[in-house]
RNA sequence: GGGCCAAUAGCUCAGUCAGGUUGAGCGCUCGGCUGAUAACCGGGAGGUCCGCGGUUCAAAUCCGCGUUGGCCCA
């Protein structure tokens, strides 16, 4: 094992550690150490192989690996696949970037097959460049077999889960109105558009009513759907008013609109005067005919049964002008409506955003492109009210930024809606971390979600396995359709020769397959999945099923998924509606939800803003072991990090102390040939502060385990760094210094050194999950006697060890002790100068027999020579403030007099009456306060301890004898910095000369010259030229000046010297 | 436009459920310690508890209305 260096160097400890556990296969070896234990199966959420790590996805698989790790210590068997989701739209659009493709068109002429094989193949390079990234972090996963969407095995978990889907009556075709980017040619899921404000047309159009004078006023921004204007919708209640209004060359004309809108509308209009001519409800204009306002332009327009007519809606708002432009053709609400309604659908325009042959005059023309267009021929036949533009929210494509188009087109459905109640009860099946996330966030999404969408008109996805009846008309049924489950079902009922061992799924290899039954002849579905469905069957695709059964059987569902809060509407949502679509159950039992990381102001970091902090910058500024302390140090439940370099820099000096306190033993250990890996607490002496180390680290074990078990990840981690700091660095260690100089083997020096190396050893395990590297490096360097430190049992607490009122007494002592140390700065007197006496007060009982069980340590922590306690100090006088308010109006003028004789007299005096200018007052008890102050040369301070309140005294009278140790200690400890300048060894014995420049304190140096010797190995006190010595410098210790004079001696085996 | 989460010291957060003198760590600063030493210990400064309104003897905490940030939905 190499030498530990003084400095934790992370990048050096991740080298040493990676090494060593390629070395020995230790992650194999991890996982058979557990093969028997009880099964945990985790799931993997597969990120989307589109680019490479980011901060946020390396804090959800540090937090998963840090997870994994925990449970195997913990005695489990964990299912550790790592997944990717390798299909969709986003590969497609970046494959088409690549390839300078425009549209569809370009795919098709490159072929199906060869557009394939560079999605395949882009997405595979950008999956192998994630695995590494992975690895980099320290996660432990199989990422020799991880699950690939991909994978014909995986594919087919889909095709299985949608025939259960299927025969459950859950799947549903027919047209709907949907998001449609025009440039990818396929239907858009509502959670694949996202919102972006655009300009728009903003237009007020005229429909003439039929039979009556008049027009209807609506309102639109999106005048290409005029063309499939099927009705107008009013609100029931609304109050309308036709109004004749005046135009500017003093023609009338009567207009319709609601109430509210009359004034602003004619204003637009441009008209100079109106009067109301007619009032009614929504409910009145119901039934009332229009002409269509493009009738010429578009002569296929609707105009079926019931079409052109107004109709109530509960969509309709009172803005603009309270009567709604509706093509059920066109939009989600006016659909449904429509469809309450029995109205036919019209819809002329095709997949790609132009209109079709119905369209008329428009025909051939990109919607978007005839706006102007249509706006043009309104305003020709006098039909514009108004026209202008407006900024507002507007729906794109996801992938490639289009602005979607609403359109009626045929796809297909799971029902989700259908379901909504066992959806909603299966929630109640899943613990969440955080609790609200289900309760508020998730199931609210869950009871608005819609029937999902589940049929995309693209390339790169698996395949529909729905075949139709080549003859199948616009009225198709989905139980009239075959739904094929597997591979090897496909090959049995193919028309064609398949072999289910070698196919792939992929379109093309598909697409011409066709199924004979029953005299019926089917083909397939051009379409492929939504990329939701894909990781929706991630719980079983992980397991090989339906091709491999048994592991699906024992382990499913999971125990337990871990996500941040963007997927409630993603991966929680697809799993559950799948699981209970196709086999009734939520396909996971745990879910702990984490957050995302912001930059250091919590915004969300961008490209376009600049903040991005990668991982690999984050591992160069400070090691992978500090990043992953870092981010596993705040809240993993649902809560966001704001990222913060200042922060991670503090987590690396924390894990500095870990290290120090790793190697601070390290020396004098190997000096005295002790090896940690055989500790033992039974052989050598425990003092007090071993056993309430000891009893602490069970307490500590305890408190870990409990977070733990909660997911509190953040607590569990905080919980040991604050041990490691708080006790074990800043208290325990600086109290066995002593003992670990001694020189001589003795019991309490090997009590130490069980102590420290048990706990150690236990401390390495704790931090084990989430510093995987730094804890193998001392784990190998302690002990090694396994192959792994993350192969070992996660540490136990020890009942017997455990001292609850000894951890108690220490709290109270370490109060007393601040208070102490307080005091003796207000004392003037430093640490290293000993005091007679600290006199601890407290009226708590608790408090005093706290202090007096450990009053030996606390004397030597303190540097008294006597420790005494009491309820009550005897030597404080009080000393009297005289209250003015009482006073001033007894003594009226000669308040001043008695205020100045009482104010720091003592009770006594007071309660004898004061003396003032000859003459004697008599006080009131109210008239004056006292309060107790120490004595000359004794200062004090308070303390609050967990079961009680006091104060300490500490005694600065100097004695000869305080003083003479005082001056020999600074004397010790300037001769210590020299040799440390010189950078002796340790061992290594010098000659001293000592000049002091006052002959008292001389004389108090040499009361302590043995004691100095000792302490500095000085082997000899000589005298001689400055020439001489290695080094010579003059100090200043309390006023007085000092010259000191150290050199080697230059053979170390004859002490003597010359 | 709607739902959820958050806002407390320069920074990270606790305290909010169950109302009662706002706390810790880091940083800053002054001092101490000095064979773990780029470590460690003590003192101090530092707060409109995001704002406004309400309930209450009493509000960081409960309620309402806002602001800012985040996520989700439209």
């Amino acid at each position: 094992m190499e030498d530990i260096s003084d400095q934790y160097v992370p990048a050096d400890v991740e080298e040493s550690a990676a090494d060593h556990w390629a070395e020995t296969d230790a992650y194999e070896a991890t996982k058979e150490a557990h093969a028997d234990d009880p099964a945990f199966f985790f799931v993997d959420g597969p990120p989307y192989t589109s680019g490479q790590m980011h901060l946020g996805t390396a804090w959800n698989k540090t937090l998963k690996d840090t997870l994994i790790r925990y449970k195997r210590m913990t005695g489990h068997r964990v299912t550790d696949r790592p997944g990717y989701d390798m299909h969709g739209l986003p590969i497609e659009v970046k494959v088409e970037e690549e390839l300078g493709f425009e549209s569809k068109k370009d795919i098709e002429e490159l072929g199906v097959e060869a557009f394939i094989e560079e999605c395949k193949t882009f997405a595979e390079r950008n999956r192998e460049k994630m695995d590494e990234d992975f690895q980099s972090m320290g996660v432990w996963m199989d990422w020799d077999d991880p699950y690939r969407t991909v994978d014909p095995s995986y594919m087919e978990a889909t095709w299985w889960a949608f025939q259960r889907v299927h025969e459950n009556g859950l799947v549903e075709r027919g047209k709907r109105a949907v998001n449609q980017c025009p440039r990818c040619e396929t239907a858009l899921a509502n959670n694949e558009v996202e919102y972006h404000e655009i300009e728009s047309p903003s237009i007020y159009v005229k429909f003439p009513l039929k039979g009556r004078e008049g027009n209807l006023v609506v309102w639109t921004t999106t005048p290409w759907t005029l063309p499939g204007n099927t009705f107008v919708a009013v609100g029931e209640d609304v109050t309308y008013q036709g109004v004749r209004a005046e135009t500017e060359s003093g023609d009338t004309e009567v207009l319709y609109l609601a109430e509210e809108c009359v004034e602003e509308v004619l204003k637009k209009g441009r008209y100079v005067d109106y009067e109301v001519v007619e009032q009614l409800t929504g409910e009145d204009l119901v039934g009332l005919e229009y002409e269509h306002p493009l009738a010429e332009e578009v002569p296929d327009h609707a105009a079926f049964d019931g079409a052109l007519q107004v109709y109530t809606a509960d969509y309709v708002e009172v803005d603009r002008t309270g009567l709604v432009h509706s093509a059920p053709g066109h939009g989600q609400e006016d659909f449904e409506r429509g469809q309450e309604l029995g109205l036919e659908i019209f819809s002329p325009v095709v997949g790609n955003g132009d209109y079709t042959e119905q369209a008329g005059k428009y025909e051939g023309q990109f919607v978007r492109d005839a706006n102007d267009d249509i706006v043009a021929d309104l305003d020709s036949k006098d039909l514009l009210l108004s026209g202008e533009t407006t900024r507002h929210d507007y729906g794109q494509c996801w992938r490639c930024d289009t602005d979607i188009i609403y359109l009626a087109t045929d796809q297909w459905f799971i029902t989700v809606t259908d379901i909504k109640e066992e959806l909603l009860a299966n929630i109640e099946e899943s613990e969440w971390f955080p609790g609200w996330a289900r309760d508020n966030r998730f199931r609210n999404f869950v009871e608005d979600a819609p029937d999902w969408n589940v049929s995309r008109q693209r390339y790169w996805g698996i395949p529909l396995p729905i075949w139709v009846p080549v003859d199948a008309g616009e009225d198709l049924e989905a139980e009239d359709c075959l739904v094929v489950g597997t591979r090897e079902e496909l090959a049995e009922r193919a028309d064609q020769e398949l072999n289910p061992e070698e196919m792939d799924l992929h379109r093309p290899a598909v697409d011409d397959v066709t199924i004979t039954e029953d005299g019926t002849t089917y083909e397939r579905v051009p379409d492929v999945f939504d990329v939701w469905i894909d990781s929706s069957v991630a719980s079983w695709g992980t397991l090989g099923y339906p091709a491999e059964t048994e592991a699906f059987e024992e382990l499913w569902p999971a125990d337990l998924i871990v996500e941040a809060h963007d997927q409630t509407r993603g991966w929680f949502w697809s799993q559950l509606g799948m699981g209970t679509a196709a086999v009734g159950e939520v396909p996971y039992e745990q879910v702990l939800m984490h957050g995302f990381a912001n930059d250091k102001d919590g915004r969300k970091m961008s490209k376009s803003v600049g903040n991005i902090v990668t991982p690999e910058e984050a591992i160069d500024r400070a090691g992978r072991d500090p990043l992953r302390a870092y981010l596993l140090s705040h809240d993993q439940q649902g809560a966001n990090l704001a990222f913060q370099w200042d922060g991670l820099a503090d987590v690396e000096s924390t894990l500095n102390i870990f290290w120090n306190v790793f190697r601070f033993p390290l020396p004098y250990m190997r000096l005295d040939g002790y090896d940690p890996a055989e500790a033992d607490l039974s052989d050598g002496e425990l003092t007090v502060v071993d056993e309430w180390v000891l009893s602490r680290l069970q307490s500590v074990k305890s408190e870990v385990r409990e977070a733990w078990e909660g997911y509190e990840v953040h607590e569990a981690l905080n919980t040991v760094l604050d041990f490691l700091t708080e006790d074990v660095s800043r208290f325990y260690v600086k109290a066995i210094r002593e003992r670990m100089w001694e020189e001589e083997d003795s019991a309490g020096k090997r009590g130490a050194y069980a102590t420290l190396a048990t706990v150690l050893d236990e401390t390495v395990r704790m931090m084990a999950p989430f510093t995987p590297y730094l804890a193998e490096r001392m784990y190998q360097h302690l002990d090694g006697g396994e192959t792994t430190v993350h192969m070992l049992d996660y540490p136990e607490v020890d009942a017997e060890l455990h001292d609850p009122d000894l951890e108690a007494h220490m709290a109270v002592l370490r109060k007393v002790e601040e208070a102490a140390a307080n005091a003796r700065q207000q004392g003037g007197r430093k640490l290293r100068w000993p005091v007679s006496r600290v006199v601890v007060e407290s009226d708590e009982a608790a408090v005093r027999e706290a202090v007096e069980s450990l009053s030996d340590l606390f004397a030597e922590r303190v540097n008294t020579r006597e420790v005494v306690v009491v309820s009550r100090f005897d030597e404080l006088v009080e000393r009297a403030e005289p209250k003015m308010s009482e006073i001033g109006p007894a003594f009226g003028g000669d308040s001043q007099k008695v205020m100045q004789a009482v104010e720091g007299a003592t009770r006594e005096e007071v309660e004898a009456g004061v003396d003032a200018d000859g003459e004697h007052y008599d006080l009131d008890d109210g008239m004056v306060e006292y309060h107790a102050e120490p004595p000359e040369g004794i200062s004090g301070a308070d303390f609050d301890s967990p079961v009680g309140d006091g104060s300490v005294y500490v005694d600065t009278t100097l004695t000869d004898d305080l003083e003479s140790e005082g001056y020999a200690r600074d004397v010790v400890r300037r001769i210590q910095e020299m040799r440390k300048t010189l950078d002796l060894d340790v061992e290594e014995p010098i000659h001293t000369r000592l000049d002091v420049s006052d002959e008292r304190v001389a004389g108090f140096v040499d009361d302590h010259r043995e004691f100095v010797a000792d302490e500095t190995r000085t082997a000899e006190w000589v005298d001689g030229d400055e020439a001489a010595f290695d080094l010579v410098e003059e100090w200043d210790v309390e006023g007085v000046d000092v010259t000191i004079g150290v050199k080697r001696v230059e053979d170390p085996d004859t002490p003597d010297g010359e």
